[in-house]
DNA sequence: GGCTTGAAATGACAATAGTCAAGACACGGC
DNA sequence: GCCGTGTCTTGACTATTGTCATTTCAAGCC
């Protein structure tokens, strides 16, 4: 396999990007990888985490069944991105369950390695510090969504997410299912399918796994907007 | 002001109880104390965070404002309880807001502080990412409850983690005002009206800001059914 | 081409949560 | 005790979301 490209993805993660060369070169060496096929399954919530992962290809669900049964889809990682950094040291369960939701393949960096790390440089705590806090940025904003904000509003926003531009119009690609995208932002697949069909009034059209947006601009401003004001441009 | 207790309380945070004596010391030695009135604001989302905050009396709550002005509340916290381990050691901006809910006393760590210590001690890291995961782990239990449960069952379960004993009954007092519970819970002030009302089946009575669990195990079951099931245990 | 299959959209209905307004209730001041 | 204030509850109504059944659509296969 292109070892090469892999460690390249690696070294560009948020997590090591940061780390000196003689770190990352120590810390990948002790690392292994694997790949996954769609539906397989990473690691289960409770059981004891004992590697950090980084996405090298393909993506990967984190999710958590309720005592209820139902799924809460925490977040889904692309290429690059890099979780389980902070329940990895202590040993302790992991709070969430990974699968892999198309065939991907992830880098695994047992703990002992960046523990190692850390004792010797500091500074390479608080890197990891840093990493850990953009998930947790990552959930207060999930939250803050969830909380005050209407599904359609969720979804207009999951869309700004995916587009490069600021503003003008564009053309995004639907990362994966919309089964799973409705579970990211907390809805049923038939409200999802409702949010696109009140979206059309704020210049977006779906066709198939691909979104054009019309204004950009326009598209934030909506959600963005007040809820009830939302509506009534929804009408 | 009894600065003893104040430290006490320090020493005895979940942040802090790990570490070695003299860390401790060091770092109750560079850290100060500030008490605020019900309603003032600690700090505002967007500022340059510069310390870790311990709260040692009263409760504090974090939220955030989305663009659209809705607020949402992320998390309160009680005495002992620490936030903005993360944030603080990069100097970031805060993702969210503070502010008292009754008048209250906090401990305010410089980020140099701990940066200092964890220089000396890598140890001192590991204790920081655990304290940080615990964050983490209440973020993505809030998520879980938000998607994967009814107002009810997430009712239920607030009033379960108030709670010390495991099974029986017992009493449990609201610890702050019934529109902040709401917040918390993701609903507004008559949903959780509403709510308390459906729970007297499960065997919760409100009386003012106590609430007598008439038995625990059962109120458990309940919030932990399907959906679908719990409202015909409702009626 | 016609068939099967799975994902996605739609419609009808039930249930949940939000909004607005009114009423109940405790607490403090006088 | 009485009254005002603010908090909490209740009721009526509306909007949103979930559920279930049905239909549409596109893609793959023989």
């Amino acid at each position: 396999m292109p070892n090469e490209r892999r460690k390249k993805i690696a070294q560009n993660s948020l997590l090591l990007q940061t780390f000196p060369q003689d770190t990352q070169d120590m810390i990948l060496s002790m690392s292994s990888w694997r790949e996954y096929d769609r539906g397989e399954t990473l690691f289960l919530q409770g059981e004891t985490a004992k590697a950090i992962h980084i996405v090298t290809e393909g993506w990967v669900k984190l999710y958590r069944i309720a005592p209820n049964g139902g799924e809460a889809v925490v977040n889904v990682f692309a290429k690059g991105q890099s979780f389980g950094e902070a329940v990895a040291f202590r040993g302790q369960a992991y709070p969430v369950s990974a699968e892999a939701v198309t065939s991907c393949e992830v880098m695994r960096i047992p703990s002992v390695a960046l523990l190692e790390a850390m004792r010797k440089d500091p500074e390479i705590a608080v890197a990891v510090l840093a990493s850990t806090f953009m998930h947790l940025h990552s959930l207060v904003s999930q939250l803050e969504q969830l909380k005050a904000q209407t599904g359609p509003q969720r979804v207009a926003e999951f869309l700004l997410e995916l587009c490069e531009q600021e503003t003008g119009s564009c053309v995004v690609t639907l990362p994966y299912d919309k089964f799973l995208i409705a579970g990211r932002l907390g809805m049923k697949p038939e409200s999802l399918s409702r949010s696109f069909a009140r979206l059309k009034t704020a210049g977006v059209h779906i066709k198939r796994n691909h979104a054009a947006i019309e204004d950009i601009e326009m598209l934030r401003e909506y959600s963005e907007s007040d809820p009830v004001e939302a509506w009534h441009k929804a009408q």
